[in-house]
DNA sequence: CACCAGGTAATTC
DNA sequence: GAATTACATGGT
């Protein structure tokens, strides 16, 4: 990332290995999206940003150099370098490699802890579309008004003390289904204190998972999920229909169980299995195997 | 009308 | 403990 100036409102950098797309469609994130023109509009860390992209100029709107430094840096994973990952994961791999062509703009984002966990609890057994909806209506009914922008009106997502003690019928109506009852029992439990979902990310990544999975709703999978989304833990590999089928499809001819598919990812990936599950997740998309 | 969707909790053996 | 089964909701 450099050359990176401020005009009024609107910050420009140029910025490599970063496309709008492959980071905001490949399935980490649920509030963020594709406008009319291209560009794509989404709220994180109680901000409104909006972003546009011409090859590898990246114009940010509404926002100043304060939040583009404190915050929207670290978010977006600008100072790590996505390129040395691509080249050793797809070192001695073909498959790897044409992954990662397909999805060669991802990055990782470094999201809210609480907002991922809610957000992942929905996603078990769900549909991307229909999370998004979820979130964005836990957003407006409980989460705090931002601002107006373009014409609509922005939400952060909810704290935990802003969802506790709200009925299940309630929580229902987000079109959430059975999950209700995990998200109020979750909220329960991190507004009780009896895990500090913010002090997770400095334990180690077995330690943390050991915490997350006393959440209601939160499995192997999600928690993994939450690792890696909003933990900084890279080594994270979390499984799901896609992630399996696109493994077996490529390495285990006559299918695998998750245990060994984790334990080939360790073998095969080392420090950087959650890239590459990023990579392949994405790719399994694309591809639609299994269909 | 079955079957499925970024799995997990509850139940059963 | 390891294997089944139920689970909301909306779309094909």
């Amino acid at each position: 990332m450099d050359h990176i100036k401020e005009e009024d409102n609107k910050i420009i950098a140029k910025i490599r290995d970063f496309n709008l797309k492959h980071t905001f469609d490949c399935g980490q994130c649920f509030r963020w999206n594709e406008q009319e023109d291209g560009s794509y509009i989404g709220v994180a860390h109680g901000k409104v940003l909006h972003i546009y992209e011409d090859e590898d100029t990246i114009t940010f709107l509404n926002t100043n150099m304060t939040d583009f430094q404190n915050i929207w840096i670290d978010y977006f994973d600008f100072n790590r370098d996505y390129g040395a990952i691509k080249d050793k994961l797809t070192k001695d791999d073909n498959i790897m490699a044409q992954a990662v062509e397909h999805g060669c703009g991802i990055r990782i984002l470094n999201q809210d802890e609480w907002e991922t966990i809610i957000s992942f609890i929905i996603s078990a057994r769900n549909f991307i579309p229909r999370i998004k909806k979820s979130v964005e209506l836990i957003s407006e009914k409980y989460g705090r008004f931002i601002e107006e922008y373009n014409g609509k009106k922005y939400y952060a997502f909810p704290t935990p003390e802003e969802l506790y003690n709200k009925p299940e019928e309630e929580l229902k109506n987000l079109n959430v289904g059975y999950r209700a009852k995990y998200i109020q029992s979750t909220t329960f439990i991190v507004k009780e204190n009896q895990v500090d979902v913010y002090k997770l990310e400095n334990l180690d990544r077995e330690m943390a998972k050991k915490n997350l999975l006393r959440l209601m709703g939160v499995g192997p999978k999600v928690a993994d999920c939450i690792l890696l989304f909003s933990m900084r833990k890279y080594k994270a590999f979390p499984i799901d229909v896609w992630v399996k089928r696109v493994m077996e499809y490529f390495y285990f001819k006559d299918g695998a169980t998750n245990n060994q598919i984790q334990e080939f990812a360790k073998e095969k990936y080392e420090d950087l299995g959650g890239f590459a599950q990023q990579y392949m997740f994405y790719y399994a998309r694309e591809l639609n195997i299994g269909k």
